[in-house]
DNA sequence: ATGAAAGCGCTAACAT
DNA sequence: ATGTTAGCGCTTTCAT
């Protein structure tokens, strides 16, 4: 492999002149940059991260423990925020999928201590609670919290989207919304339940009993939906809803179905509305699906941006979302 | 930060026992080993791996450069192989998410570079042709190829994927299949019009024009299906089919909601199958989704191996995916 | 503006 | 079974 010498030589100059050029330091003739850089693009030569890391005592490398969260495909964006700030700052981003509690989180988590890495930031797939094993290094909470705030942390403002979701739809109009809701383990469910309540409480409306949970498990299994035992009473009753907010798109795939077999048209003979934004889905579905888009790209570069500064207050990050309107609603 | 020699003088031994230990070398004194192993527990130690990869001139590293991969979250089994296979064998995994011709892919291949990765793997969301920059590494291609195969490859079996999943519902009695395929622009959906046709022929029955192109553009853009355009027409037509084959999951999404539109419920007026098993989804509609897995996770496996073999044989390797039946067919 | 020397933490090679 | 020495490729430090 070539060596800074071996670029020295060939440019006849010093091995440390070479470090020079490739460090971008201002004090190298002009000329003598030129030759060395000539020569090290013909060459294809590349320093050696491991001798940089071991000299210099900096590995420039921050850790990514991703809880599962390439299963979901909005999720990604918490990856691509990071990577994409992780590289402006000429940083290196290590990327682990792992699964928490299993062996995949403790090797990932070694190899990134054998790195020397500089932080680590723990992302799960959706807003939940964890206890992240104690490294020696930094971390930054992303999409996830501990019960004892001890990281800096970054998440969504599930309150807020809720708040503005149910804010829109009753601007339009709608008066009786049905709110099928994740499973209220999940702390995101809990919090858009009290977004809803206060956003129609300002109205003069009250959603007890609107508000119900309509998912078994946390988002691991969304199978267990309980969609098909709420909804088609529901419709049938007294007061049937007007407006359907569901948890997750995922859930709306679900409701589109059993709205298709008792024969109601979506977007005409009762509204739909989510959470997640999930591409291509949410345009897919037909009438195209009103949902609200989680902030999970700016979260990224959030998360990132706090794990490079090495922040360690432990302070709480929450970003707002952007409903996505189609014709659903 | 602890080092070897900080352990060899809490154990009262040499710098070059620790070492053995941590190799597991088996030439040392029980009683030592066991002296060395307490310390390094206690400290946390962990070896550097800048000096490991420095030293031994090898970095145990190998790159997985992932064209947009975990957008889709099928093809995130993809990585899961891969690193699975990575960790068994006691190798580092250095994974990116790129966009080809992209920064990002240089910026990614210059790290691998600078991180003297043994071998890289281009992963692509899709089964497409690429043109992978020729780096200083060996590269395996998995779920793409060259136009002249450089690289050993990994694919999915398409042909074979379509073969078999016609000649299942001919078994079931159907007799009148559509197949909204993929764009043609896609070498995946050609593989299948051709398995298609030849499980059909075998029966004695002509598929021509009954494989119609659904989709404009490769997968990259699915909201361009012209499923709206096809369908209604084709269900109102003097022979309307009995069976529809989607060329994905998400294209079978459109489907469902076109047919329930048109008042004809799935899975008894008129059978749907599909490719991909796209978790959860295949399961949340109703009725659940009849469709071939493909065989993301085990291509990603075999890709590694290759990978840590150090193969460089152009061969191709096909893998086989996998009928899952519900209730549309 | 350039260079020489030292040394980061580890393992290979060679003693003992 | 254990220890000593050298050196991987770079950056730091200190000259010049």
């Amino acid at each position: 492999m070539t060596t800074q010498s071996h670029i020295a030589k060939l440019a006849k100059t010093s091995l440390k002149t070479v470090s020079r050029v490739i460090n971008k330091d201002p004090l190298v003739n002009a000329e003598t940059r030129a030759r060395v850089e000539k020569i090290i693009a013909e060459v294809g030569y590349q320093p050696s991260q491991a001798a940089r890391m071991m000299r210099s005592q900096t590995s420039n490398i921050i850790g990514f423990m991703a809880d599962q969260v390439a299963t979901t495909s909005s999720s990604i964006d918490l990856i691509r925020g990071a990577q994409d700030v992780a590289w402006e700052s000429g940083k290196h981003m290590m990327l682990f999928n792992i699964e928490q509690g299993k062996e995949s989180e403790r090797l990932a988590a070694s190899q990134l201590s054998g790195f020397r890495a500089e932080a680590v930031i723990h992302a799960t797939v959706y807003h939940q609670e964890v206890r992240v094993l104690t490294d020696d290094m930094p971390g930054v909470l992303l999409n996830c919290f501990e019960a004892e705030t001890r990281f800096p942390t970054v998440l969504p403002d599930d309150r807020q989207l809720a708040f503005d979701l149910m804010n829109c739809i009753l601007d339009k109009g709608y008066r009786n919304p049905l709110f099928l809701n994740l499973s209220d383990q999940i702390i995101a469910s809990r919090l858009r339940a009290e977004g809803a309540m206060a956003a129609a409480a300002a109205r003069g409306i009250d959603l007890k009993g609107r508000i119900l949970e309509a998912a078994h498990a946390p988002n691991g299994e969304p199978a267990s939906y309980r969609t098909e035992a709420i909804l088609p009473q529901a419709m049938q009753s007294a007061t049937p809803p007007d407006v359907i907010i569901c948890g997750q798109d995922l859930m709306a795939i679900s409701v589109y179905s059993i709205l298709a077999d008792l024969g109601l048209k979506v977007g005409k003979d009762v509204a739909v509305a989510s959470f997640d934004n999930l591409m291509p889905l949410a345009g897919l579905l037909l009438p195209g699906l009103t949902t609200v888009e989680l902030p999970y790209y700016e979260m990224g570069r959030a998360a990132m941006k706090l794990a490079i500064e090495g922040a360690s207050a432990p302070e709480t990050t929450r970003l707002p979302g952007r409903i996505v309107e189609r014709h659903s609603l």
